[in-house]
DNA sequence: CGATCCTTGGC
DNA sequence: CCAAGGATC
């Protein structure tokens, strides 16, 4: 073999940062050409729309984890930065690729410049191949039997479930040496945050790449699915995957996870309806995406366009207060700032905190989704949008808008103890558990012995629960009428 | 087409 | 008890 006479292949990663089941890599090896690795920090094509701070993090980590595993299996991988086109063009020329491989992504200017580079590459005289890697099922094969797209999950998940993912891809043990090309080195894309250093949070809850991903799985699966399905609800417990953001960087694919949950279940070691439940769970990132592909303006447009005329509130102050975990309402505050300290927050939280800005603040679910955008280390086109407007009640099989959640009841149920409350809000922590939900009604002794003052301290509640719950209601009825 | 169903409640 | 209305077969 002459790897290193012969023109290259390239590999163009993007949210595929892994080795194993990965059909672009693997394809390129079958082809035995000397290998170019690449990943392009592209912040300069219109329409694509940049990552957020903590995403930006975990790409960081997660590079610097893959060029590790790259450079130990005998590659090395190439930085560049700058309109993907350009890059491409540019080291297709330089280095003579003759061939290029990518796993496909799927919002809207991605695919837009992943076809424009295709037809250029492709003009060129360069063989250009994509892949299905980073869902189970590829959004334009799953059809309504009138011919159209899903639009609600249950009829999505009965069609979609009994295809199966395609297969696994097995991990190479080895890579071949490419060209020896200039390129970017990972500190200078300043990915980390520097001055002022926020990521301590992050850097001690999560380890992005590959085998952290694989290590979060493994954990899962010997501990966190035994009652899954009863226990994911609570904040105050580990029974969630904690996959999400391994999933939005693909350093662990959703076919891998499928996978090894069957092999679990097999195994005997998850009840059937934990792994059900977790199952179901993988296809909702599936049926997001999916929404993702059929409505391109996810992330801006309402599907229901009866939204469209919504009269919004412009609440400087509450928005502030809700994005600093201050709005007096326990539950809301803490998960807001776990968000804050950790880049993630649980999903049953997510929704009580969404509801909040949405409902009690009558604020856009743009403005909230745009807020967790930049601060989630999961923070992906599909999940994030596609949640935010279930929540508003605009989305696709979404809540309806008069179903407006309790904050002190949904933390009654989900976080009895108050234990998650303690963890993030440690002004309350020495609240007893039948007032942390709602200390604005225990008794002054009670606050004092807990060291609380409301108002100076922990803030009041930035709106009365009833008295915004009608508001809300209210403007929906005016915005049905028009 | 009419029947049935629909992630995540609250009062 | 209340609260719509659309998706799907």
């Amino acid at each position: 073999m002459t790897h290193t006479t012969s023109a290259p292949t390239l590999v163009w990663f993007r949210d595929d940062l892994r080795l194993a089941d990965n059909p672009a890599l693997a394809a390129a090896l079958a082809q035995e050409r000397p290998l170019i690795l690449l990943y392009v920090l592209d912040e300069a094509t219109p329409g694509l729309r940049s990552l957020g701070g903590a995403a930006r993090w975990w790409l960081g980590r997660s590079l610097a984890a893959l060029a590790a595993d790259i450079e130990r299996a005998g590659g090395s991988l190439l930085l560049r930065r700058g309109p993907a086109d350009e890059v491409l063009r540019d080291l297709v020329r330089e280095a003579g690729v003759v061939s290029v491989h990518w796993n496909r992504r799927y919002d809207a200017g991605a695919i837009a410049l992943d076809r424009r580079i295709k037809a250029e590459l492709t003009r060129a005289g360069v063989e250009v191949t994509s892949h299905s890697a980073t869902l189970l099922h590829e959004p334009w094969t799953l059809r309504t039997k009138s011919g159209g797209p899903y639009r609600v999950f249950t009829p999505f998940y009965r069609a979609a479930a009994p295809l199966g993912p395609r297969r696994i891809v097995p991990r190479p043990e080895a890579l071949p040496p490419g060209p020896d090309l200039p390129g970017d080195t990972l500190a200078a894309w300043h990915l980390e945050p520097a001055q002022p250093d926020w990521a301590g949070g992050l850097r001690a809850s999560w380890q992005p790449g590959e085998a952290g991903a694989h290590e979060v799985l493994r954990g899962f699966l010997d501990h966190g699915i035994h009652g899954y399905a009863e226990r994911r609800d609570r904040p105050d417990s580990e029974h969630t995957s904690r996959l999400s953001p391994f999933l939005r960087f693909g350093n662990l694919s959703p076919v891998q996870a499928l996978a090894a949950l069957h092999h679990a279940a097999e195994a005997g070691e998850a009840l059937g309806r934990d792994v059900e439940k977790f199952r179901s769970e993988l296809y909702w990132r599936e049926f997001s995406y999916h929404l993702l592909f059929h409505n391109p303006d996810l992330a801006t447009t309402n599907v229901n366009h009866r939204f469209d005329s919504f009269a919004w509130r412009d609440d400087g102050a509450f928005e502030r207060a809700w994005r600093r975990g201050r709005t007096g309402y326990p539950i809301v505050d803490a998960g807001m700032r776990q968000l804050w300290q950790t880049g993630w927050m649980h999903n049953r939280v997510r929704m009580i905190a969404a509801s909040f800005l949405i409902k009690h603040g009558l604020v856009d679910w743009r403005r909230g989704e745009a807020w967790f955008w930049d601060t989630l280390v999961d923070a992906d086109p599909a999940n994030n949008p596609a949640s935010w407007q279930w929540v508003a009640g605009s989305g696709a099989d979404a809540a309806p808008y008069f179903r407006i959640f309790n904050p002190m009841l949904q933390g009654e149920k989900f976080d009895p103890d108050g234990a998650y409350v303690r963890r993030f809000v440690p002004e309350l922590a020495e609240l007893p558990a039948d007032v942390i939900h709602q200390p604005w009604r225990a008794k002054p002794e009670v606050l004092a012995r807990a060291g609380v003052e409301l108002g100076t301290g922990y803030p009041r509640p930035i709106v009365e629960h009833g008295a915004a719950r009608e508001r809300a209601l209210a403007a929906y009825h005016r915005s049905g009428e028009e």
